[in-house]
RNA sequence: GGAGAGGUGCUGGAGUGGCCGAACAGGCAUGACUGGAAAUCAUGUGUAUCCUUACGGAUACCGAGGGUUCGAAUCCCUCCCUCUCCGCCA
């Protein structure tokens, strides 16, 4: 959410910040609702204090004898009056709190304006492989390796999941853990979340109104809203949500590590075999909470752990700055991290570092004491994965494949993997 | 699933219509005392919005939303949440 103060302040920069990634954008009854609450807030703040202030009164001049119905007529006049000022204010708040709701954040200025097509590779590390024999695709892979059985998984969960299983299931578990020792090892504490998530976690991460659709929703009988998380993200927002931290507390660094659940719906796309997109998939998280001055060396933080993971798996990747309109909706600038899949010919995310800047902390209500002035401030917020594992596997086999249909692990999972250094076909 | 209890400030905990933004205690901060500390004493200590250049002022907030009343933490209604016991269960 942005600050309505800043808009009614600097409508025009607030607006051309927006242009990058919207259609366009109007604030003439935003700031017309923004004057009318003022002045009916100064109406009634008013008739308040002179309804509390005759009513005061009142014991005292029962007592001395004096007839008050005159005064208790008076008053409830004003009460009345105060009672439809007050109706009208919660209507114009309810539409400006609506109208900023659907605001998405502001860009960083660094960020390209437009679409996917604007998005601006910063750096690539490593080569595409280039073997001199027939490769195979992940998906033949993991079969041919009994990885992953896809059409057992449909068999439970429809279409859109898949199973690991043997060594499929020990090398997923084998680059969680590995993710979680790094992330320990760099001073970010371990938190495993409730999967299921309520109301108010989907509106402060700014999932909810307008992205709910997008996720699972649990069906239990009454209209309480809740839903599957679609990314620990979700849930490690609202660790502090609703608290004032103090300024010595800042940055807290969190990880978590949940299955993901999302719908995708309408975006099934058939190219996407095998495990790019599915319906299911682990990740795990990274999270900060940080002063406001301190984010971007935050992000820039954030986005170098993730990389330093694919490296260390020894993958061919690249770092991309999203372009304003791939950016989602609530954060200032995102980094992708996106592999090589060579059966697609194409870079697909693995990870995606984002700075929030205040936008989900405003959600939230997530703010700081600072020490100096003594007043309360949002918190900024960032996120990034510390990987999304279900396209680090079809990249490992793809990209670690041999001439004789065997895939090299990776040094790094080895001892994750009970010391196995290659994986053979089964048959 | 059955039965009951309760939601008040940083914490515990009073408060059943006006003197309550809230007793009392604890915590914390500052000051005094001290060589230093403890103890003691004094003062202070929530959030938000609006007005004001500022100093400051006003209003609201006692789980949430409605209602009654000149006036609501307090009375009435609806909803939410937490806890305890029993049952079931990994």
């Amino acid at each position: 959410m942005l600050d309505i103060n800043l808009i009614r302040q600097t409508p025009e920069r607030v607006a051309r910040a927006l242009k990058k990634r919207m259609d366009d954008i109007d604030f003439t009854d935003l700031l017309a609702w923004d004057a009318k609450r003022r002045a009916h807030i100064a109406e009634v703040g008013q008739l308040r204090e002179k309804r509390n202030r005759v009513s005061a009164r009142i014991p005292a001049r029962k007592k001395a004898g004096e007839d008050i119905a005159p005064v208790q007529r008076e008053m409830r006049a004003v009460s009345a009056r105060i009672k439809t000022l007050e109706t009208e204010l919660a209507e114009t708040e309810r539409r400006i709190r609506a109208f900023l709701e659907g605001l998405p954040n502001i860009p960083a200025d660094d960020v390209p304006p437009g679409g996917k097509e604007n998005n601006r590779v910063i750096r690539t590390w490593g080569e595409k492989p280039a073997p001199d024999f027939h490769a195979k695709d992940h998906v033949d892979l993991v079969t041919d390796l009994r990885l992953i059985d896809y059409e057992r998984g449909v068999k439970m969960g429809g279409t859109g999941f898949w199973l690991y299983i043997g060594d499929g299931a020990r090398l997923e578990w084998a680059l969680l853990n590995f993710f979680i020792d790094s992330h320990i090892n760099d001073g970010y504490e371990f938190v495993l979340p409730p999967h299921i998530l309520n109301e108010a976690c989907g509106f402060a991460a700014g999932q909810f109104p307008k992205f709910a659709d997008d996720v699972f929703h649990l069906k239990t009988g009454g209209d309480k809203v809740q839903f599957l998380l679609p990314t620990s993200e979700t849930a490690l927002i609202n660790f502090y949500r609703d608290e004032i931290l103090l300024e010595a507390d800042l940055p807290k660094k969190f990880f978590a590590y949940t299955p993901c659940y999302r719908r995708e719906a309408g975006s099934y796309r058939t190219q996407e075999r095998g495990m790019i997109r599915g319906h299911q998939f682990n990740k795990i998280e990274m999270f900060q909470f940080t002063r406001p001055e301190n984010a971007e060396d935050a992000l820039e933080e954030l986005i170098g752990k993730a990389e330093k993971l694919v490296q260390a798996l020894g993958l061919h990747h690249r770092v991309s700055m999203l372009a304003a309109r791939d950016v989602s909706a609530s954060m200032v600038k995102t980094y992708d991290i996106e592999i090589w899949i060579p059966s697609m010919g194409e870079y697909k995310e693995v990870s995606s570092a984002s700075n929030a800047g205040d936008y989900q902390a405003r959600r939230g209500r997530i703010r700081f004491k600072r020490t100096e002035t003594g007043k309360n401030e949002f918190v900024h917020t960032l996120n990034a994965s510390g990987l999304a594992t279900s396209r680090i596997i079809p990249a490992i086999v793809e990209q670690c494949q041999n001439s004789d249909g065997s895939v090299t692990i990776p040094q790094v999972l080895r001892p994750y993997m009970g010391g196995k250094e290659v994986l053979e076909p089964v048959n």
